[in-house]
DNA sequence: CAAAATCCTATTGCGCACAATATAATTATG
DNA sequence: CATAATTATATTGTGCGCAATAGGATTTTG
């Protein structure tokens, strides 16, 4: 076999590993969201703003690294849903604020004490192998963000 | 703060941190596959079909974690591009047959030579730690399966 | 061998992601 | 202060991902 042949395949590729290990999360995370009525995307909106209430779309969109083309529809779908409500800025009219309803706020409970515990125990490790696997997956993340962005 | 206060927060979780670097690949490999005409999970079917030619759609689809829901217009779109041949089984009519027409076996060349190389550049780590890590990966991605099989 | 069950693919509908573009508000500049 | 440049969000179009459903083709069963 010639060198790097293999390089193709795809048991050995890091990238199709997490693009897999995504759709896996997702498939364990989906009968939990359902009792909630969200979606994954959506709920790591709502965790977003369950650390801090009220912040505009563009803060949102950077902590999750996704853009107005994603949000504007998903946070629409959360406004039907009544878990936020979607304000202009009185000072900036650009900015839409995005806070939560008393019924959003409410979700957080459920979400501590449902989706958190049973996670856990999905994922199948102890809390210390979680952390350094997050910290690795996070430090790979971050590799590929800056090489994306000098080039 | 209580216990288990910040189990909600988003840094906090090995979820997010799959699920953001699943996007920044796809990010980093934009730019090389746009140059072969091809998106990501397109070039994922491919990787299946320069391993082995000639599979059927179902055959495919176990590997990758896809059903026809997302592999049906996907092939069409590799098909209209020139990349394959569909062709329905002659003992077993209702299985379509996925093989590689000669610009789509030529396209692995493109492949090694242009896309390999930068990804391996881009991970910017040994050829070790990128194995252990994609073997942990993949652990996480099998307890998460699982445990979604039995419920 | 005919009817039922199963299997494989395709279709439909919905919700992301993201590029490209549009629109409106704000700020900077001449 | 009017115009240009910038900023923040929204819209449009394309391509996944997946649930639900439908349609034939094959296999099983009675």
């Amino acid at each position: 076999m010639k060198p790097h042949d293999n390089v193709l395949k795809l048991e050995q590729q890091l990238c199709f590993a997490v693009y897999s290990a995504a759709h896996a999360f997702n498939r364990a995370y989906k009968p939990l969201l359902d009792a909630l009525g969200l979606t994954y995307p959506q709920y790591i909106v709502m965790m977003v703003l369950w650390e801090r209430n009220s912040q505009t779309v563009k803060e949102i969109g950077a902590k999750l690294d996704l853009d107005s083309g994603t949000l504007s529809p998903l946070l629409k779908r959360l406004e039907k849903l009544g878990m936020i409500n979607r304000t202009r800025d009185e000072n900036d009219e650009r900015q839409v604020v995005i806070s939560l309803t008393e019924q959003g706020k409410a979700a957080r409970r459920q979400a501590l004490d449902r989706i958190a515990p049973a996670i856990g125990y999905l994922v199948g490790c102890g809390v210390d192998d979680l952390d350094e696997m997050r910290n690795r997956v996070i430090k790979l993340k971050t590799a590929l963000d800056s090489a994306a962005s000098h080039d």
